[in-house]
Parts: structure tokens; C-alpha cells; sequence
RNA sequence: UGGGUCGUCGCCAAGCGGUAAGGCACGGGGUUUUGAUCUCCGCAUACCAAGGUUCGAAUCCUUGCGACCCAGCCA
């Protein structure tokens, strides 16, 4: 059993936290934040700032406010607050307080104003392609714009105008006057307001200048109180700035910006344009397909939010670049289920037995156990009867080595019933198989047979009985580790990621199976209910993983 | 090649000068009416490399080497 969730390790932020309490630093308060920009849906990189952000908050008895970084209206939607919003939800967080950075506007502005009269910000004329040429290289300093040494009062009045609608987007821009030479890109002077007359989804058209991240993240980070303000490594080189704008507007406080490695998941990818190039050319079927590295593909797929918290724990927290394998998250899930799921039976790729020496019209009502490990769990019926159908995988006319499932003239156990003897196999005249003819040894139910021993056991539905459903096997989408080195990532999509079975059936218990609870359908896997294409009456479930499997294949 | 960051087992990751935790993966044994679960055992004389300091170095110093990030009016 985890004990992860009650005994989180160390890691570089708990101890930096703790020695900040330990110098009473914040006055011993712990308050964080988790700042989307709401331009997508949230997947399992955000999951792992979301239970960062939100666990450290609750482990210190701080706060944790869910923000949105809403300062580029051109890219956002209220579809994607409320996505957000929701799978924060699921995954088990409450926020202490919903902000927006939009909030901050007016305050964000008076900030300007007040750079500009200390003479640290100015209004450029400069186009985007021009500020681009003066910044410079990576190995030579950029050169200062002309209108870097605008008076203040000039400055004052443009920006002012810029607010007012009097130029067209793009005309200006206001720009930190920090400096042209830095070896620090970001410190060269870099634009803090832009004009951009476009609909905001909070806002509306009070705005057409928005300002940018760097001004506005930390403002509002301090705005809010927040002590520590996580975030991943490509912004330890924005660190200077965001430090540089709290100091030169004197906040009340200062946040401290602590940057951590991203998740990066073998086999996957979580780039938001990447993601949305998928679901636009429908090589998934929505945000939410259960192939997606979203919350919501995920969820569809039957994870748990506890799988993928304990996740977010296992996988560790260091500045160093590092990939994880699918092997981990499959592990969380598999252990959450393993633990919680009900068992019941469903065939696949059926094949018929018929059992010669079962009474024509009989039927039992077997009692099944729903956990074969927690009896508190509980037991099911399920129907017995002459005619049953197996996994054609359990059935081999020719086995291969150390093989223990049906063969001609062998014996298996069926599931919670009896053992089964195969007499004869029938085919049709293609040569296929179409059925077995089976005897039953009635003294076999609950009990091993006398004299010899069963090794095989598989799974089984009454024909009569059992309802038909449709089932969905979803592999990893990709077929490589890392698809965003390949030239085109659409050229490793994994043809087989999705397989789906339309001819299976699923025992009796599952007709009226609850898309809230997760099921192993034994030997095959944890599948779960797809609540929205099972409506009107069909059964489709989605395979969440497969059991491990320790039989070596050649 | 300017700046920033990072190098401990196949993959993560503890370690903070006193003689290499743990997890995943993998290999093997046992239990089992799921080839699942559970359980037991094994799995780095070695910490990117080379020097140095020290009674003692993954931990300190020096010099190399390798990887990642940065030149949006995106976040």
C-alpha cells in the first residue's frame, strides 16, 4: 500500500519553505498560487504544478488561490476557464480565492504610470521588427531606441493616449528602461504594455492595451500575498525581471519565484498547439479523448484523481530535465484500481463452448465475489448455464510453451464455476473455428477436482445472459518516447491506439453498470463506463490499462 | 560562442564531509479459482571526467566534458 500521499519526501522547495519558517520569513505563512492562462485544457504537466501548488499549501496550512493569467485576450476563452476550473476540482483542490490578473488592470496600469514618472519605463515607436533588430544577439548588446530618452511628460501623455484608443495596435509600446546591454535577453529593455484591440472575455472593450507577463505576473503574485511563487525553468532567466519590476513599483511584499523541472512523459506530448492540431484534425476525437494527456482525456479514460496525485508525488521534484516513463503513471493507476475496482467478467473476442453434459435448460445463480481480496466489497450474481462463451485467446488448437489456458482434450477452470473438460472442436468449412464442444465436472464448484490439479483459470459469460457491449482499447497514441524530436509528430501518431471491439459481451451484472465506478474485467484489464456514448441504452466501456502481464510471449 | 540552469543504477530520486535511501522497470523463488494481486530475494566498491584539499569526498576547491533554456508587441 502508497504511503505517499501521508509521507511526502523532501524535495528543494519543502526545504527552502521550511527554512523560510524556520527564519519566520512571511511571518510563517505559506500562500501559493496556480496560474493558467486559460487558452487551452489543463493536462498532466499542469497536473503536476496544480498538486505542487496546492499540496504544499495544504501541508503548511497555507493558501493556494487559483489565478487566471489572463492578459492575452486574443488566445483566451471562458471555455477554457471553465475547463479549467472543473478538472482542478477533480483532481480533489479548492482554491482559496478565484483571481484573475484581469482583475488587476487599473492597479497594473497606476504601476506604469509610476514607472514612468521615476523615468524607468517609455513609450517606443519602434515597430516589432525593429525592436527585434535593436535587441541584439546572444553574444552582442542590443542598441537603445530613440525614443528612450522621451521626457517624462511625454511619455506620461502617449501612454496615456494609448489607454484612450488614439493609435492603432502596434503603433506603440511601453517598455521597461532597464538595460540595452544586459546579457540577459530579457533584461533589455522589454516591452511591459501593448495595444491590442481585441474583445477580452472579463473585461470586454474597457482595454485596447493589455499589459505582458513579465509586469503582470509578479504584480500580481504580490497583489496577492503570495510567499512563494512556483514556477518551471524556462523563466529562471525572467527571475531578474520579475524581481526587478516588485522592487521599482515597491509592492508590499515581494514574492519569492522558485523554478522547478516540467513533467515531460515518454510517449506523450503537452504542447498546447500540438494538442489542439490533434483535436482540430481529428486525429483524436475531442479535448477529452481518452488517448489525450488532458485531465479530461484521462478522466474519460477511468483514471482516478488519487492515481494521478499520487503520481504528481512519485515522480519527484528537481530542476534537473528529466523524463518519465508511461511505466509510472500505469503503475498509480493500476494500484489505485487494483485496490478499488470491482471485478467482473467480459469476452472480448467470444467463442462459443457448448457444455454436452450441463442440464438444456438449467441455469445458476452463482455467487461471485467482487474483490477476490476484500470480501467488504461484496458479491454478485452471475448466471450459469449450457451454452457459455470464452476468450478465443483462452482456447489454443495448437498451444505454445508453458501454456495453461483450453486445449483439445484438456481442462481449465471457468471463473467462480466449474472446471471444463474440451472434447471435440467444431469447425466451419473455412476451417474456422465457430465452437467447442465441453463436458463439466459437477463436483467442481468451489472445490479442486480429486486426483488432479487445474492450472488454467479463465474468464466466461453465459451466451443467454450476457448483454453485448462495445469496448475500447486504447494504447499510447504515439510510438515513440519523444514525438516533438520527430520532423512531423503526426508521423509517429500509433495507428493502434485505439482498437475497438464491437462484438464483446459482458456479464449480467454489468446491464446496469455505473459510469462513476471503475471495473477489472478479470484478466483483461480496468475499464470503466463512457457515460456519453453509452446513452440510449448501449454498453461502451474504455479501457483505462491493462493487468500486467507476466506471461512471455516469443 | 554571452547569460542562466543541470549532471547519483535502464527511468525517477534521497544524500548537504563520516564511508551510496526509496520507488518504477528488470531477473528469480513462494502463495493464488485473475499468467492479476500479495510476498520473499537480487539489482551503483560507486556518484559526468581528471586533478586537488582532508584521517575521511557523491558532498569542499580547480579545470575540463556533456545536456537543457533565452534574441514574442506569447505565457
Amino acid at each position: 500500500m502508497s504511503t505517499n500521499e501521508n509521507q511526502p519526501g523532501p524535495n528543494f522547495i519543502r526545504q527552502i519553505i521550511n527554512n523560510d519558517l524556520k527564519n519566520n520569513k512571511n511571518d510563517g505563512k505559506v500562500v501559493t498560487r496556480f496560474p493558467p492562462e486559460p487558452n487551452g485544457y489543463l493536462h498532466i504537466g499542469h497536473a503536476k504544478s496544480i498538486c505542487l501548488n496546492f499540496g504544499i499549501a495544504a501541508e503548511y496550512n497555507g493558501r493556494c488561490n487559483l489565478r487566471f493569467d489572463d492578459t492575452n485576450p486574443e488566445k483566451e476563452s471562458d471555455e477554457y476557464v471553465e475547463s479549467i476550473k472543473r478538472d482542478v476540482s477533480w483532481l480533489g483542490f479548492e482554491w482559496s480565492e478565484l483571481c484573475h490578473a484581469s482583475d488587476y488592470f487599473e492597479q497594473l496600469y497606476d504601476y506604469a504610470v509610476q514607472l514612468i514618472k521615476q523615468g524607468q519605463a517609455y513609450v517606443d515607436s519602434l515597430s516589432a521588427e525593429e525592436i527585434r533588430a535593436y535587441r541584439g544577439t546572444l553574444t552582442e548588446p542590443g542598441k537603445e531606441s530613440p525614443d528612450r530618452s522621451r521626457s517624462i511628460e511625454e511619455n506620461l501623455d502617449l501612454f496615456q493616449r494609448m489607454r484612450a484608443g488614439e493609435f492603432a495596435d502596434g503603433q506603440y509600446v511601453l517598455r521597461a528602461k532597464i538595460d540595452m546591454a544586459s546579457p540577459n535577453m530579457n533584461m533589455r529593455d522589454p516591452a511591459i504594455y501593448r495595444i491590442r484591440r481585441v474583445h477580452h472575455q472579463r473585461t470586454g472593450d474597457d482595454w485596447c492595451i493589455y499589459p505582458m507577463y513579465d509586469y503582470t505576473h509578479c504584480i500580481s503574485d504580490a497583489m496577492e500575498g503570495i510567499t512563494h511563487s512556483l514556477c518551471t525553468l524556462e523563466f529562471e532567466d525572467h527571475r531578474p525581471l520579475y524581481d526587478w519590476v516588485l522592487d521599482e513599483v515597491k509592492t508590499p511584499c515581494h514574492p519569492q519565484q522558485i523554478e522547478f523541472a516540467r513533467l515531460q512523459l515518454e510517449y506523450t506530448i503537452v504542447s498546447k498547439r500540438k494538442l489542439n492540431q490533434l483535436v482540430m484534425e481529428k486525429h483524436v476525437n475531442g479535448w477529452d479523448d481518452p488517448r489525450m494527456p488532458t485531465i479530461a482525456g484521462l478522466r474519460r479514460a477511468g483514471f482516478t484523481p488519487k492515481a494521478i496525485r499520487d503520481f504528481c508525488e512519485r515522480i519527484g521534484l528537481t530542476k534537473q530535465n528529466s523524463w518519465i516513463e508511461m511505466g509510472v503513471l500505469e503503475y498509480c493507476i493500476r494500484e489505485d484500481l487494483n485496490e478499488n475496482a470491482l471485478r467482473a467478467m467480459a469476452v472480448l473476442q467470444p467463442l462459443r463452448v457448448v457444455i454436452d453434459n450441463y442440464p438444456e435448460n438449467q441455469v445458476e445463480q452463482l455467487e461471485v465475489s467482487n474483490h477476490p481480496q476484500k470480501p467488504e466489497m461484496g458479491k454478485r450474481i452471475v448466471p450459469f448455464s449450457k451454452v457459455v462463451l470464452i476468450e478465443r485467446d483462452d482456447f489454443a488448437e495448437v498451444p505454445p510453451p508453458k501454456y495453461k489456458r483450453l486445449v483439445e482434450g484438456g481442462e481449465v477452470r471457468l471463473r467462480g464455476s466449474y472446471v471444463i473438460k474440451c472434447n471435440e472442436i467444431v469447425k466451419d468449412a473455412d476451417g474456422n473455428i465457430v465452437e467447442l464442444r465441453c463436458s463439466y465436472d459437477p463436483d467442481t464448484l468451489g472445490k479442486n477436482p480429486e486426483g488432479r490439479k487445474v492450472k488454467g483459470v479463465i474468464h466466461w459469460v453465459s451466451e443467454q445472459h450476457s448483454h453485448p457491449a462495445e469496448l475500447r482499447l486504447y494504447n499510447r497514441l504515439f510510438s515513440v518516447p519523444n514525438p516533438d524530436n520527430e520532423p512531423n509528430f503526426l508521423d509517429v501518431i500509433n495507428p493502434d491506439s485505439l482498437e475497438v471491439l464491437t462484438d464483446c459481451r459482458v456479464e449480467a451484472s454489468l446491464g446496469t453498470a455505473d459510469p462513476d465506478n471503475r471495473y477489472q474485467f478479470e484478466r483483461t484489464g480496468y475499464f470503466c463506463l463512457d457515460a456519453i456514448d453509452s446513452a440510449g441504452g448501449k454498453l461502451v466501456f474504455n479501457r483505462t490499462v491493462t493487468l500486467r502481464d507476466s506471461f512471455e510471449k516469443d
